[in-house]
DNA sequence: CATATTCAGGAATTATGGTACCTTTATTCC
DNA sequence: GGAATAAAGGTACCATAATTCCTGAATATG
């Protein structure tokens, strides 16, 4: 297994793909990104249509075509991304998915809640832009 | 989706079920546990088919039979349920599954990680005796 | 206008997770 | 002791989601 966050593969080429653009600041084609970012080029493609639908990027065809982002990378959160992609994120539902656990109660007390709060916290605070600002140097995570 | 946490049916089948032979302290039935955790049957049994395999329960063929922690609960942490279904939990590991991001660094910052981590640690110092000792009151998460 | 480039959309494929069914083991009751 | 029953083990099947492939449409360029 790859993570504890339920990442796929498509949430993260949105991600690093968006993040891409948002450092070069002009359009790019679907072939560049996926380059630049080692994945696959079909894939890539998939996603950045889901993105297109979205809004977030505008697509252009034909030759000195591809994708540039629609809004400052500022107003771009990671939520909005994620949510492109995988559609709506739920938040506090139980891992059974039983409306009422069927303890009567949570049994984890409510903390696995509070983490999912504070990555969805995570999601809408950082923007495009600040995927490119941050410069702490943290090991692949 | 269902939450943000990699938390597949299966794991939390095995949360629930071990959690529930935890409190009786007694030995259940398959049968038993997936009516008490209203869970499907099939499931149930070829989850805790895994957990027998990993030495977490013992199992017992025949009328009476069923499944019974072999540990003290005190010593059993969630997280040794978690890699009994899902295999070894990686954490700090690039969503991209890349061994090095081609950003050149994590374009997360390491703040990721960080919340894996938590989580991680949350698996780990969590034991099924806990499960039932903890009553906050959290709504189901 | 012909051609090359690039994205769109859907079809086909693969992988994963869950289900159903049959087999084996053990107990109980006659 | 044998038959019936209760229970877990194992395997094969199915459903859904994720990924790739293929064809078509749009656009720029010579």
């Amino acid at each position: 297994m790859a993570g504890l966050f339920r990442i796929s593969e498509a949430v993260s080429i949105a991600f690093h793909g968006m993040g891409l653009l948002a450092v070069r600041g002009a359009r790019m084609s679907g072939h560049e990104i996926a380059n630049a970012i080692c994945v696959s080029e079909a894939h890539l493609l998939k996603v950045f249509q889901r993105l297109a639908r979205a809004g977030l990027v505008h697509s252009t065809r034909g030759p000195g075509g591809g994708f540039e982002i629609t809004e400052d990378p500022r107003a771009v959160t990671l939520f909005r991304v994620y949510e492109a992609i995988e559609g709506t994120a739920e938040c506090g539902v139980c891992l059974l998915g039983t409306t009422t656990c069927p303890f009567g109660r949570c049994i984890f007390g409510g903390e696995t809640e509070r983490m999912e709060k504070e990555f969805l916290d995570y999601l809408h605070r950082v923007t495009l832009a600040d995927l490119s600002a941050k410069d702490e140097g943290g090991t692949n995570a």
